[in-house]
Order: structure tokens, then C-alpha cells, then sequence
DNA sequence: AATTGACACGAACATCTGTTCGCACGTATA
DNA sequence: TATACGTGCGAACAGATGTTCGTGTCAATT
């Protein structure tokens, strides 16, 4: 079993590696066999079953393309990409999603489940401008990922869009009698009340981070 | 362009998501139209070329399970899986990396290039456990990923430990005269100098992230 | 009422693609 | 030398799969 694989089955197994990083679907039979130059299918459905025989993929029968490559499933899919819609400062609104085109000359990062949770739609980050969230540790440059929403749950931490201050902030949220407060982060400092009408939520908080160029 | 996606659509786009992370490949046509209980293949085809059309998908002509989902294919060699290889505190010092064992047991996070930089090699993550870092903007719980080196440039933020006082800190550093300076982020605070003997470079800080559960 | 456009239907077609089989070649083993 | 075994070859088969086309439905528009 602690047999080394032949030559043509590790320029095989690499060649899938690359071809699933490439087209992001597994390659036909023919495929390894026209770029890898061999002669006949059955030679790659014979070393394609001594792969499978050591673990090394697994093989879907009867199925087009029906070989994953084991060990590798729980990197590719569970991430990501995240474009970066616009930037986030006291002073002015968030980017209204639907207004942002979101095309291959977006900025985006890539985050796998651990750092976002498990629901993984409306993502979307933002660039921090200017301190004023310095009290919720978040400091200039850095970036936040919210994930879209117009309510939340009490305690949790948004981005709210307070209509007289025409301001952004980031507080926890707390709907208590008949208004809102607003908790720092930072328990030193005081909340902020004020009337519902006045609190639009833009975003939940789901991380923050801060890249050391 | 604004269009709304039809109900079918909507199915079928989340249908081919599901598919392809259950499988690691795409679905072909008819398993859509199986699995979704659709009359006709063609129906399939008519509706992924509107995918297709609004960019949610790509399709590639004439080969079996050609569909790729737009803006997930990047997602493939450049993550990164860091060990999160224990824990930062003022008090004690980074876990030497050649006594952590790193198995399959070990809590990773996943992580793009966006986010890590171009150097991928010895990169590894810590817990942050209390707030020693909180003049760096650095929070408990926080989660810092260094980049493995025992030298840096100066200005770069790094983490060291101090010989003498037995103590772990995030600091800028710089290298002057004969002595090393120790700047704290936070410009408001004081710098600490010290004898170079008494440093050790632990690593170089390379991002910092905080989740919000 | 007539027209148009979006969407759906069903069947047929042409490849694409996995599988199978008989045969051959070399090396190691008996 | 004979045998077994791993590996390679080429061809053929059968089913899987993408594509196309004529037709139909329904709601909005003219």
C-alpha cells in the first residue's frame, strides 16, 4: 500500500490539481489523456483507479468529470470573495449596495468560514476612513465586513446611519422603551440615545481587520 | 440590467451553488433539471444562459458540466489555511512553532492573498488573551497572524519578547543608536527603549482580524 | 383583436465521455 | 524457460450530455 506512485500517475495527479484550479471543474478522461499525451483512455482509467486505489481521489462511476481530488474539498468551497464596495467614515453615508457595480475591477478579499460564520450572503466590506471608530478599536485603514441588514438583534454591533447627524457609525444596538441606544464599544464612554426614526441600520458587523502592508 | 432573477432562476443558481459544494463538481443539465423537476433540458439551458447573461454564471460550450460560478473560481490555489498555534499575552511568550504540533485537530483560518500579502510561507495565528495589546488597537480575543522571522526592518510592527521582564508585546520597532525603540501604536503613549540583547524578535505582525461571533 | 416578448415544452441529434476487452511488452519471480 | 504482474495500447460500445428547433402558453402592450 506504501507503493510509490509511477511518474505518469504523479504528472496525472498534478495535472488534475492544476486543471481544477483552472477551470474550477474536474477534467474529462480525454483531457489527461490529450495534454498529458498518452495514448489511450484506458491507461488513464487504469492509473486514474490506482490513484483511487491510494486515496489520493476519489472516482464518481458513469459520471463526466467525476473525480475530486481528496483532502482538498474543504479549502476550495467554502470560501469567500468579498468585494470591497467603497469606504466607511463618520461623515458620510454607506454606499448603497444596489448603486455599487460590482464588476472584475473591484477590490476583494477572500475569507474563509472560520473568520465569517456561517451565513455567507450580502457580504461586503468597506475601507475605514478617518478615527472617529477609534473607540470600537477600528482604526483608520482598516477594514470592516458587515453583512446587509436592516434590523438586528439587541447587543449586536451595525453601522447605522443616524438621519438628523447625516453620520455613520458603528455601535453595539440596543432597543430598550421606546428608543435606541447606541454602546461604544469601548465601555469607558457613554451610549448614544435616540428616536428609532432617526436610526437606519446599514449593516451587522461581522469582522474587522487590519492588513500591516 | 437591474432585472429581477424568475423564482426557476433563483432555484437554479442556488441549486448549482449547493451542487458544486456537495460534489466539488458541477451538475450537468439534466441533473438540474432532475433534482429541480423541470420538464425539459432546453428550459435548463434557456434560463442558464440567463444566468449567464446577468454574470452570475459562466458557461463553457460543448464540454459536460461546463458551468462555473462567477466570482468563486478565484477562490482555488491562493488561500491559505493559517494554524492558529495558541495564544498572545503580555505575560507569556509565543509558542515556539517547532514544539506545536499542527494535525488536523488544529483550529485553521483560511485567508486570500488580499489579506496576507505576497509572502506565504511561516505564517501562523494567535489568540490574543487580554488587553496588554489594547494601545495597539488589538483587543482580547482578537486574532493576530505573524509572519515567522527573527529580524525586521525598522519600522515594522512585530512581536517580541523581553528577556528581562518576561513579557510578550506588539510593538513598532526601531533601531537606533545602540538601543532598540519600542513605539506602541498608539502614538499617545511612550515609547520603551531597551539593550538589544534583551529583545528577541518573535515575529513580524502581518494582520490582525477580530470576529464578532 | 393582434402583436410582442419572456418563458416553457418535448423530441431529436451529435458529440462527449466513461467503460470494457483483447492484446502486447517488460521485468521480476519460480 | 515459464509464469505472473504491472503497465500500456487501440478499438469499440453504450450511455451521458450539450444543443437545436418547432411549438405552445400567458401576460403585457399596441
Amino acid at each position: 500500500m506504501a507503493k510509490k506512485l509511477s511518474k505518469r500517475q504523479e504528472a496525472m495527479l498534478s495535472y488534475v490539481e492544476s486543471f481544477i484550479d483552472q477551470h474550477s471543474y474536474p477534467p474529462t478522461i480525454r483531457d489527461i489523456q490529450r495534454d498529458l499525451e498518452i495514448s489511450s483512455t484506458s491507461v488513464v482509467d487504469y492509473n486514474l483507479n490506482a490513484l483511487e486505489q491510494r486515496n489520493f481521489i476519489r472516482r464518481n462511476r458513469n459520471i463526466s468529470r467525476g473525480i475530486e481530488l481528496v483532502g482538498r474539498e474543504p479549502v476550495s468551497s467554502n470560501i469567500v470573495r468579498i468585494p470591497i464596495v467603497g469606504q466607511i467614515a463618520a461623515g458620510e453615508p454607506i454606499p448603497v449596495l444596489e448603486d455599487v457595480t460590482v464588476d472584475e475591477n473591484t477590490e476583494t478579499i477572500e475569507l474563509g468560514p472560520e473568520v465569517l460564520g456561517s451565513r455567507r450572503e450580502d457580504l461586503f466590506g468597506l475601507r475605514v476612513r478617518g478615527m472617529s471608530m477609534i473607540d470600537a478599536l477600528i482604526n483608520d485603514g482598516d477594514i470592516v465586513v458587515l453583512r446587509h441588514q436592516e434590523t438586528c438583534e439587541n447587543g449586536e454591533t451595525v453601522a447605522v446611519w443616524l438621519r438628523d447627524e447625516k453620520e455613520t457609525t458603528l455601535k453595539k444596538f440596543y432597543f430598550e422603551d421606546d428608543r435606541v441606544r447606541l454602546q461604544p464599544a469601548n465601555s469607558q464612554m457613554d451610549p448614544i440615545f435616540c428616536e428609532p426614526e432617526n436610526v437606519e441600520i446599514q449593516g451587522k458587523l461581522v469582522t474587522v481587520f487590519r492588513p500591516y502592508a
